[in-house]
RNA sequence: GGAGAGGUGGCCGAGUGGUCUAUGGCGACGGUCUUGAAAACCGUUAGACCCCCUUAGGGUCUCGAGGGUUCGAAUCCCUCCCUCUCCGCCA
């Protein structure tokens, strides 16, 4: 959500970002509405005025005095509904397009139309090279007995799999070691619901426009089950959203409420499974466990003052966070800074995290590191009190900080042996009981 | 799943159709008094939005949510959500 005032001050400024981030929205168009909205929200608060001060005299009237007073307001009563109508209309529509509005990117990002545009900052570690053809992560886990697609595809459907004996085990053991880092850095740790209101998914600003890609729960079952009206309203009214990651839950986890100063930056860390549709994408990174429908993901959260100058640092240092995970993992990758196309509506800056993958001869996407000012604190409703005494809302920032199985493709990729086992990397042997290689049962 | 009781301001709690603007208390904050504090006394005490060039000021909405009845709703009616108690089932 957009402070309205600095929409009306420089609508231009609105207009571009729309237009950099590929949002159609017609800024003038919608300054107009705003225009009627308040030009009809004045005149229906006079009538309730008048009503109201009419309504205060009634009981000291009395006979035909009263009855003609009575039948005034009835006239005024009509009126008003009417006029409430019409705001109501204007204001659905005037609310639809207010949560289109675009956050504006800062200056330092990238104007370009999408991820082939982004630009590359800097990278780590050494790409490596194999003296034997290596093979790539579905193989190797086959072979190993450690992940099992066809038979997930079987349960499940596209994209699903089982790991399975050690590949189960190095998943956790990576979730562990993640979480283990975050934790002695002084963030707390989340299990949060994995089903979130519309309010959560709308907050954190996943909705509008992101509901394709989420799973819905309790909604739709009445064909199938031939429930009555009443039992199928109660189903309708359980409807939940499966999350795509626990920034859903964990950055709603203040929603509406207000926070002492002293208390930030919250530095909160989300462990969860995340689910997601991925509608629209059919045929796209179709092989392996690069693009799934559900997956575990250690997610970074913080609420911070509303200082650009404060959330950038924090930013860099979460972005900091991941990369410590993936040095000591020593997984070669790239940070880049993502361009305006492919940002989200909210985002005022993001990094990604681009993890070498030899299966792909380039570069995986395995983290996204985003800063949002005030959009979500608004839309949540998450203030705090200022050293000046009013109240402010607070920025959001996240940032991945490992998200499985899709590291999984570069642990085993990279830590392959010629003889088709996998060497476990060092900072994970403990996680799982000191062994150190994966090798063929 | 069955039966019952509830949801009012930061908190507790009164209010069952109007004439006072949601009684009262607690807490918090400010002041008087005091060397300082406590006590006592006095005062203040939410949010969103709109009008207004600004200040000042005025107005509307919000008593779990949304509809409805009415000239007028915290109060009456309908639907939903949530909390608590007991029973049943259950990892």
């Amino acid at each position: 959500m957009i402070d309205l005032t600095l929409v009306r001050k420089d609508p231009d400024l609105y207009q571009t970002a729309c237009k950099n981030k590929n949002i159609k929205l017609d800024i003038k168009k919608f300054l107009a509405l705003d225009d009627e909205r308040r030009e009809v929200m004045t005149q229906v608060q006079k009538m309730q005025s008048e009503r109201n001060a009419v309504s205060k005299k009634v009981p000291t009237l009395k006979g035909a005095e009263k009855e003609a007073v009575i039948k005034e307001m009835k006239a005024l009563g009509e009126k008003l509904k009417n006029a409430e109508g019409s705001l109501m209309v204007i204001e659905k529509e005037w609310m639809a397009q207010q949560l289109q509005l675009p956050s504006v990117p800062l200056k330092t990002v990238p104007v370009g139309k999408d991820d082939t545009e982004n630009v590359q900052l800097r990278t780590w570690g050494t790409i490596p090279k194999f003296a034997f053809e290596p093979k790539d992560h579905v193989t190797l886990g086959e072979s190993l007995d450690i992940i099992d697609i066809p038979r997930g595809v079987k349960i499940a459907g596209s994209r699903s799999y089982f790991l399975k004996g050690d590949g189960a085990r190095l998943e956790l053991a990576v979730l562990q070691f993640t979480i283990d880092s975050l934790v002695k850095k002084g963030f707390t740790l989340f299990t949060p619901p994995l089903m979130a209101n519309y309010a959560a998914m709308m907050g954190t600003s996943y909705f509008p426009g992101g509901e394709e890609q989420a799973y819905a729960v309790g909604v739709d079952r009445t064909p199938e089950t031939g429930l009555g009206e009443k039992e199928a309203k109660q189903i309708e009214s359980d409807k939940a959203y499966l999350i795509g990651t626990s920034e859903v839950s964990v950055a709603s986890y203040h929603s509406g409420e207000t926070l002492k100063p002293s208390d930030l930056p919250k530095k909160y860390a989300g462990f969860s499974n995340c689910f997601r549709r991925e509608a629209g994408t059919y045929g796209k990174d179709a092989r392996g466990l690069y693009r799934i429908h559900q997956f575990q993901k250690v997610e970074q959260v913080i609420l911070c003052e509303n200082d650009p100058e404060v959330s950038a640092k924090l930013h860099a240092e979460i972005l900091q966070n991941a990369e410590d995970i993936l040095q000591a993992l020593k997984l070669p990758y790239r940070v880049v800074a993502v361009c305006t196309g492919d940002m989200g509506r909210g985002q005022v800056y993001k990094n990604d995290i681009e993890t070498w993958m030899p299966s792909r001869l380039g570069y995986g996407e395995t983290h996204s590191c985003s800063t949002f000012y005030d959009f979500q604190a608004r839309r949540l409703n998450i203030k705090y009190e200022a050293a000046d005494g009013t109240k402010k809302f607070v920025h959001t920032l996240n940032n991945t900080c490992i998200a499985s199985p899709r590291i999984l493709i570069p642990i085993l990729e990279i830590y392959q042996n010629k003889d088709g086992s996998v060497t476990i990397p060092e900072v994970l042997q403990p996680y799982m009981n000191g062994k150190k290689i994966i090798a063929k049962p």
